[in-house]
DNA sequence: CCCTCTGTTTGATCAAGATCAAGCACAGCG
DNA sequence: CGCTGTGCTTGATCTTGATCAAACAGAGGG
């Protein structure tokens, strides 16, 4: 009966379906696909009756792992609020963030046993998580299930492969510059003259996001405020008065 | 009927599917799928009868553009033999190659009009291509085919964060020393101690692959060489007397 | 045969970014 | 209040890989 008040919300307005995520009984994911495009919309009632007992609402705070590299992974997870920064290691310590997921991802390695990459929060988030067996079982029966979560492996594909020309051939410069691009577009994408927006990630994050040392990152930003492209406030928070000018400074012209 | 002699050839043995490929009458997938691992095994016979009217053979020969940036897709392919090469460019004409694909891939973006980069034969290739509306609707309604390009989605994305902590975190050394070992590790990977290989890709291209310069590659190459860790025939043919000294050198310790 | 073209190597020099080293700002805390 | 720790900036110097320049090897072609 729990489900049929779900089923209920998703057809129902906004407000209610926040009061089904407080409360008690745990949220099941509808509410993640109405509020954040998450995989759910593609279940039957059944199936959301069935995961319903099984997901978790839970907040994880910035800086802790949510899966060790090369961890078993036993569970995925939409992402409600906040960032995840996915990254590898190698054995003398050395880091690469290798991807960055925002709040309507869907976050999870279907068919493996072992995830590659580590992720870590990046700041607090909170997250709606639910058993690996169980959405790999309705995978299989449910089309719609795979066909969503492809989509979204898909765009990471993109984004990794954007990332890599960042990597392989921008300069420092351009490299600052186009993360800071990126942020601002993940923001806020329909608004893209939007100016303002805290970076969810701190100097030694951004550094290993492209590659760079943390000194290099700290005076490139210098170097973009003096050039009058973006203003800092509290080491974390960037305003963009044109968003035209960091897009030429980034190297996407 | 033609038709089913290809799936009869499917069940039975090798010397007759080859047969089928080299017919007059362009060869379905299905002989992908027997030799290469393609798409093709998911189909129903009825499918198969119907993209069969559609596939053609192709070769193409290196350095030939098979999709270019930004283009429209309309094909997708089986790769039968060589090696492609998906790069990105800048305005300014910096490229970097953000991935290869070799015999048994399936190329081509689902789901999308454009594709964001560029393919090129690396060496001449052999192609088995098919029309995109045909595959299109035939993922519609054939969830095991989406779920075979779905792996493969996976498989490239895996491959594409691994190459992110090499541009983003290796020395040249180690850059080249990966790329080397990567392509050993491809031409043979049961046999990983196969000592003998032939690079699918120049100087120029390597350099690309590595966000670096061509003197650079060549250097590191020679230092390789000059510390014994491979010996180089004609530019292209390398031989790795031992490849766990390659591994090491790469930074995979 | 010479000529040209492409791919590669090698050498000399330069510069972008790393490394080493201080110092500042701010928060938490005894 | 001073102390400590963390995150960030700034400066001086060094190193790695880029750039500029030359030369070589092999293929193709007149």
């Amino acid at each position: 009966m729990q489900v049929i008040q779900f089923s209920q919300a998703k057809a129902s307005m906004e407000p209610q379906r926040k009061d089904i995520h407080n409360s008690e009984i745990p949220a099941v994911c509808i509410s993640c696909e109405a509020r954040h495009g998450g995989i759910c919309g593609t279940l039957s009632p059944s199936q959301l009756t069935e995961l319903s007992r099984h997901t978790k609402r839970r907040k994880v705070t910035g800086g802790s792992e949510v899966i060790g590299q090369g961890e078993q992974l036993n569970a995925y997870s939409n992402i409600l609020s906040g960032v995840v920064k996915l990254s590898k290691m190698m054995a003398d310590g050395r880091q690469q963030i290798v991807g960055l997921q925002f709040a309507p991802d869907f976050m999870g390695r279907p068919f493996l046993r072992e995830s590659q990459v580590a992720a870590e929060a990046a700041v607090d988030i909170e997250v709606c998580s639910m058993p690996k067996a169980i959405i790999d079982r309705m995978i299989a029966d449910t089309p719609e299930l795979e066909h969503k979560i492809h989509e979204q492996t898909l765009k990471e594909l993109d984004e990794a492969r954007d990332w890599m020309l960042t990597l392989g051939r921008k300069t420092a410069q351009e490299k600052v510059a186009s993360f800071l691009h990126m942020i601002a577009m993940h923001i806020d994408p329909e608004n893209a003259d939007k100016r303002s927006f805290d970076l969810p990630l701190t100097r030694a994050d951004i550094a290993d996001f492209l590659g760079l040392t943390i000194e290099t990152v700290s005076r490139q930003m210098t170097k973009l405020r003096h050039e009058g492209i973006i203003r800092i406030e509290n080491n974390r928070h960037v305003t963009c008065p044109d968003m035209e000018r960091l897009r030429r400074a980034a190297g996407n012209d």
